[in-house]
DNA sequence: GTCTATAAGGGGATAGAC
DNA sequence: GTCTATCCCCTTATAGAC
């Protein structure tokens, strides 16, 4: 007889329903919008009904911030200068550049989520970003410094350089829509992502005067 | 007696009163989306009850179409490179650079407005993409084939371009709280956006070789 | 954990008096 | 043109049976 039964196998866990709940709440939250979304629409994505989804998550608000979490946890390490591979200037600056266009294909959904929360003045997220994101940013601008001081690049403001990138990485996800339109193609597909990479990796270096 | 009075001089012209609601439209939908945004909020920002303000745009959805084609008229000409002063690729591309900022700086709720738009999935605005943006946005492709086949500047995908131009300026006014922000700033302020031009404009010029 | 029922409120829009 | 009153639907959330 079965002995070791503690955690319960359920038809599905609890992590399992939560998961699936996220993933669809993540999507309706891209689509419409913190206030635009309904639960009922998340819930039967899930194939739940609203209530059910209520027991999961106890209100909308909670979901959305747990779908905020999720987003942020990903993108972290990404924003990160400090965490690329290398030790030179020009193969962390592509690394990175790298990094950000990944994810941006990766994760659209969630970069339309955080990108409405911050159009939005990041009502849910400024706390985040000043504990967490303007510390790394710190740390990121004081390394640029350094480069310029060691006359690795063109002596240029770090942080505008950081909002550039930022930009220029995301709107491949938020602006798909429009991109995709000006592109003559249904959805973008893996060599618009190649062919972006390469050409702000290219522009920057060059740019930056990168040694 | 009066004779001339068949303009008839109410208290407030009906155009004078629709000026109104539409930039209090404008704010409210910049904030909170389409969904997000209450006829009721725009009404009281306006000093009207939502059943007046009725009375001068139908629907919701009518003031909406209203405030979207007012940014779009607006922008247009400033999307279009050939519509710049200058004849030559520096000055051309400089003076994009510096347009497009400035309506970042000076309509900020306008380009937020777009963005969420353009991040649902442009559902309001497809066509008008594809009937005004888009040729524009060809003409603008072929002229940086022309200068790049003079050797005016350095052989790059035009496309990627111009999304990297347009990402990087309006995320002055998109992510305007993220980017206070990070400038440890209350609001952005005029010499912002004017190192914010520079960093831009000198990082492209060089970046892209231009002669 | 999942369901039905329902509360409670907000929102867009219309009717009609003034 | 502006107001009061009202309709009706949609949404979040709770209560309670199974």
């Amino acid at each position: 007889m079965k002995q070791n039964v503690q955690p319960k196998p359920k038809r599905l866990s609890r992590k399992l329903t939560e998961q699936k709940i996220l993933l669809a709440a993540e999507d309706v939250f891209a689509l419409y919008g913190y206030q635009g979304a309904a639960i009922n629409t998340i819930a039967e994505l899930t194939g739940l009904t609203k209530q059910n989804l209520l027991y999961y998550f106890p209100s909308k608000e909670v979901l959305y911030q747990k779908v905020l979490e999720n987003i942020l946890d990903l993108w972290l390490d990404k924003m990160a200068l400090l965490a690329q591979r290398g030790d030179d200037p020009k193969t962390m600056i592509a690394s990175y550049i790298k990094g950000k266009m990944e994810i941006s294909q990766s994760h659209p959904n969630g970069s339309k989520v955080f990108a409405t929360e911050i159009i939005q003045g990041a009502p849910h997220l400024k706390d985040y970003l000043v504990s967490h994101l303007l510390p790394q940013l710190e740390e990121d601008v004081k390394l640029i410094n350094e480069w310029i001081a060691a006359d690795k690049m063109d002596p240029v403001d770090p942080y505008h350089l950081f909002f550039m990138i930022w930009a220029s990485t995301q709107t491949y996800a938020d602006f798909s829509s429009q991109i995709s339109l000006a592109l003559g193609k249904e959805q973008l597909a893996e060599t618009d992502f190649e062919k972006a990479t390469e050409f702000l990796t290219q522009l920057l270096l060059k740019g930056l005067g990168v040694k």
